[in-house]
RNA sequence: GGCGCGGUGGCAGAGUGGUUAUGCAGCGGACUGCAACUCCGUGUACGCCGGUUCGAUUCCGACCCGCGCCUCCA
């Protein structure tokens, strides 16, 4: 059984798929006007984990993760590069797919655009103003009408007189209440358009989201997840448009990923404290970073610093370490680590607990080498693969693990050969040459691994 | 100010009303020509104060501290 924490019930709760067997979740993605930054990396992690352990279980996973790609700031930076908009989204998207595959990310099985929806988002905003949740202000925007939703508050817990009363909402002299939000935007001169009811415009953030996962998934699905701050208004958003819209329940279970945080400062756009993955996969292989961010439950709050993926490396190193060199047995049977590593995930996704499974298993393979019992080590090799499948780790050969070609001075040849003398030397009993000869690749960053079958090296 | 989350050993990070998390680092031993890797062993924990309990790091309350959202942000 499958407990997962609901961010509109605040607790764990038994999951039950609406239709058994199958899962329909959505995703809010990128808004695709800058590269992906670590942030982005631990929700497109976060959920491709989930969706492998719940496919791990047999479900037939639905994965839905839409890309904004009109927006204000898509704009805006446009005009900075003097582009058109459509040649940025274009360039961030791709990039975008680079960074996700890198980091080991399964695609989902769609990724709807706005701009490709827009049919569906007059649609939904033509019934909710027809409902009575929605209008047309004078200065050509459409406005939903927060206080004609009871419900409003109810998955970020706020109280519709509390968001009156705060400053900071925005002042707008066309709407009704200070917290109605724009669900069409009056085109300014030159801006990109479509043509609508009200007349030239583009849609507000939120009703994407309604409109797009309506359309993709029905009324009401399994799993909506996404960044921690898209909690309010984004979501608290998209549940109004949507219930007032269809009349039926929007989702049963809202999940949120934790932040990242750099100097105990949540990483941000706006801070400008951000590292985007690119800039992270220049000095860390896309591994450790994936398996920095799956080693700490997807709700609690990391902090990245140099030192974390640092052993977030080493870490990693021993697990590999462990495969090195075998070759794991087919068709293992379900073991002991098998329910503890699902045990730990069915509580709420517990990757922490589920690594610390990969561990012990390790330590077998370790003690079945030590011990010369070539078989168990295979079928252990076997389990620890396998698990690490549903984690997206462990999955690489571990010997390109090991000697990645990280534009090191040497090359493979060089390295070998310089083995190779080392192994002549040593032969000769010239150990100084041959510690000479190790000292010197150790000064390069490859480390060597002796072991009864021979020498072996790593670029560490 | 409102709402929410959290404070675990040197560090990272799970979890539990009484019994080993796990990893990194450290220490001792084995292995090794010496190391590295690996194995075996090992120390240091649960913010503070009350309460409930036979017993609390784990439940309850107060307090202190940190963080997130309340504005575009994953």
């Amino acid at each position: 059984m499958i407990r997962i924490y609901n961010t509109l019930s605040q607790q764990k709760e038994e999951f039950k798929p609406i239709e058994p067997g199958k899962v329909r979740m959505y995703v809010c993605g990128m808004t695709v006007y800058d590269y992906c930054h670590l942030g982005h990396a631990r929700v497109l992690v976060a959920f491709d984990v989930i969706t492998r352990y719940l496919r791990h279980c047999g479900y037939d996973v639905h994965y839905v993760r839409n890309i904004t790609d009109i927006d204000d700031k898509i704009l805006r930076r446009a005009d900075e590069n003097g582009e058109v908009y459509t040649d940025l989204t274009g360039r961030m998207i791709q990039a975008m797919h680079e960074d996700e595959a890198r980091l080991g990310v399964l695609s989902p099985n769609e990724e709807p655009r706005a701009t490709a929806y827009i049919d569906e988002i007059i649609a939904m905003i033509r019934r909710l103003i027809s409902g009575g949740h929605a209008y047309a202000a004078d200065n050509g925007d459409v406005y939903f009408a927060v206080d004609s939703f009871a419900d409003y508050g109810k998955l970020s817990k706020k109280k519709l007189e509390d968001l009156v009363a705060g400053a900071r909402v925005d002042v707008q002299e066309a709407k009704r209440s200070p917290a109605d939000f724009a669900l069409w935007k009056a085109a300014k001169p030159g801006e990109v358009s479509w043509p609508s009811p009200w007349g030239e415009g583009r849609p507000g953030w939120h009703i994407e989201c309604s409109a797009m996962s309506t359309r993709c998934l029905g009324d009401t699905f399994d799993i909506h997840g996404g960044g921690p701050d898209l909690l309010f208004p984004h979501h608290e958003n998209e549940i109004a448009q949507s219930e007032c819209a269809t009349g039926h329940k929007f989702v049963n279970v809202w999940m949120h990923a934790g932040a990242i945080r750099v100097n105990k400062e949540k990483m941000s756009k706006s801070l400008g404290n951000f590292f985007t993955i690119r800039e992270i996969l220049e000095n860390y292989p896309a591994e450790v970073v994936r398996y920095f961010l799956v080693s700490s439950h997807y709700r609690s709050q990391v902090d990245y610093s140099e030192d974390n993926l640092v052993e977030a490396g080493r870490t990693l190193t021993r697990l590999y370490h462990a495969l090195r060199g075998l070759v794991p047995a087919k068709n293992v049977a379900e073991t002991d680590y098998d329910r503890r590593f699902a045990d730990a995930m069915d509580d709420d996704f517990n990757t922490a607990g589920a690594i610390a499974v990969l561990h012990a298993v390790a330590n077998e393979i370790n003690q079945h080498r030590r011990d010369g019992r070539d078989a168990e080590a295979r079928e252990s090799a076997a389990v620890l693969v396998r698990l690490g499948k549903v984690l997206g780790l462990l999955q690489q050969d571990p010997e390109a693990y090991f000697q990645a070609d990280t534009g090191g001075e040497l090359t493979a040849e060089d390295i070998e050969a310089l083995i190779q003398a080392r192994a002549e030397a040593r032969k000769n009993r010239d150990f100084a040459e041959g510690d000479r000869i190790r000292d010197e690749l150790a000064a390069k960053g490859i480390i060597l691994d002796d072991s009864r079958e021979g020498t072996t090296w790593r670029r560490g």
